[in-house]
DNA sequence: GATGTTAACGCAAACGTTTACGTGACCGCA
DNA sequence: TGCGGTCACGTAAACGTTTGCGTTAACATC
């Protein structure tokens, strides 16, 4: 069965031409006539022939992959990434390698060794915190690099303003008439710089002054990114002396977790206290969480799209993806002053 | 840089041997001196030279590559299991690469055409309703398959006793004192049918029959598998003149939508209704939700322990996981008959 | 009717491995 | 001394494409 394989000699043979021919009708090249091309790619359909990868790339074609680089792939915002690329890619008919990064020693590992060498056409980093000893490494990958949900150097991206994304929902409670709002920063990569944590949190500052808030350090709480740790966030924020109106989470599924330590302390969303998300993860809405929207999805097709024009060696345009609010049940005016 | 790869050829030149020796020495194989192994690896490592995968391929090797077909990577289960699959199989040094076929029409042209014929040593199926012509297609891969969270004809697989689990949470229900118990299906797949849904309805069904209480068909409602789909569920169930005083959900997915709907309409849980879910999903434990646990990334992991055995050809033996009630606090005893 | 142009193809040399087979050196033993 | 047997290695033929270059035939041009 395996040894059977259909190769381009037997479409080649059957339709009377010689391989070359085949190999430039397949792959739309000019030089065949018309009728000829339609008659092998009848062949090539009816013989259910596919051509051989590795021979196609050892005598000079690309491999048709990419390589996707992602720290998990069964966090949400991660899968959502993974899942509009794929979509994307394999309607180009390039196929998708995964190489998941969590950990610090994997993620040193894999920038050591770049194991994508000589695999891929194109490598896609997904939103991934990288020392700059690390980022350097990419140069000897030899391959196009596209970075989504943030960036790296100065290869082609696609992110959101996180800036502005916290400012959105900054403004919004200010808006209500919040002055006391809290925010818990979600860190949950050990040996560095995560920049949408940092840019998120300067936005938050930022609106405050320029609502003339002032900054208070202890209305900012930093946990692991999962529901547990937004809970262990607001439970900590909730337990100060003059407790905050309304909380700024660093993610929806932060803000899960926030909403229910909140319940669970006797308080209730909206009235006692405000809770805003960032993302749009499907449970916001039947959870009527209020949250800024940004369209994961989008950006990881845009991510797919700008390796596709890499793939043919042309220039790509940085793309900083919109952003909105999305005002549901969670937050509304503070409750008069001394109520709590 | 891409044009000055380090070949074999360079090696067994500084090394002073053809490359055959090379090759042997790089894969182990007997047949080469023990100093001029040494200095050939040596040689090797100091040039940084990494094999080709194509030529290796083309001249008989394995891909090192295996396929992971998926519904949709941004569903919590399958990126619970890819996740699983792909660290696993990283660790043996191999490849992952994914297929989502979510639409019937992407589903239905993969097993048309088996693209990853000759691109992969593998194939993991991962918990995918497949029409019996479409399974049949399988054989003409020539590949390994392996299924995980299901089972698909006679192929190796890992999965859970769907029954059972439905059994163990209705159980609990009726432990509880519960004899109205509704349940939350969950069909998105239109054109085939999906066995974990039939399978967990049939557990419900069969511990309701095992407690002596009556088959309600105006008890299930069958939603699309999102958390929109479970509040719609729980809204449609207790909406009825004699509403169930308890639901299984299909997961805890549609759970969270159920409890939001059923908060919605002014009811407590569990102290009105109870609700319980399958998964264990992370938002469980922050939301209380009583579920039955089964370890999704323990049966991906083992789905690719058992494709690496497939690898090597070794008889491998299918695989029941075990699953666990998981009780935290939406469930209770019903409320006294007419409280409602 | 000689010449140039162009489209449609074939030929054959890569691409970088793996592996069956061949070859010499060396050793042991009768 | 001669002979069979290992061992360590080299030779060269695959593997299935891509692509530069060459060839042919048809056709237009003057």
């Amino acid at each position: 069965m395996s040894r059977n394989e259909i190769n381009m000699a037997d479409v080649a043979q059957r339709a009377g031409v010689s391989v070359a021919t085949v190999s430039r009708a397949l792959r739309g090249l000019p030089g065949v006539g018309e009728a000829t091309r339609e008659r092998i790619l009848e062949i090539a359909e009816e013989l259910a022939y596919v051509i051989s990868p590795e021979a196609s790339r050892l005598s000079g074609g690309p491999t048709r992959r990419v390589g996707v680089v992602v720290p998990a792939a069964d966090m949400w915002f991660y899968g959502q990434m993974l899942a509009a690329i794929e979509r994307r890619l394999r309607a180009a008919d390039l196929d998708v390698l995964i190489y998941q990064v969590k950990d610090v020693d994997v993620r040193q590992r894999f920038f050591r060794q770049l194991p994508t060498r000589r695999k891929v056409d194109v490598v896609i980093l997904i939103a991934l915190p990288l020392p700059p000893e690390e980022a350097s490494r990419l140069d000897h990958l030899g391959v196009e690099v596209v970075v989504a949900g943030g960036s790296v150097r100065d290869f082609p991206h696609v992110e959101v303003d996180d800036r502005a994304i916290a400012r959105t929902a900054v403004a919004h409670l200010t808006g209500l008439g919040h002055e006391r709002i809290g925010m818990i920063r979600a860190t949950s990569y050990g040996d560095v710089h995560w920049d949408p944590d940092r840019l998120r949190l300067e936005g938050y500052q930022l609106e405050l002054a320029a609502a003339d808030l002032p900054q208070r350090p202890e209305y900012v709480a930093s946990v692991p990114f999962t529901p547990e740790g937004g809970a262990e966030g607001a439970d900590q924020l909730m337990s100060l002396p003059d407790p905050p109106t309304a909380l700024l989470c660093f993610s929806d599924e932060i803000a899960f977790g926030a909403l229910e330590a909140i319940r669970r302390r006797g308080l209730r969303v909206p009235e006692d206290v405000s809770v805003i998300g960032i993302d749009d993860h499907p449970l916001a809405a039947t959870l009527g969480l209020t949250t800024v929207r940004q369209d994961v999805a989008a950006q990881g097709e845009m991510a797919a799209e700008m390796a596709l024009l890499r793939l043919d060696h042309r220039r790509v345009e940085d793309v900083v993806m919109s952003h909105e609010l999305v005002v549901r049940t969670s937050t509304a005016p503070p409750p008069a002053r001394g109520t709590t």
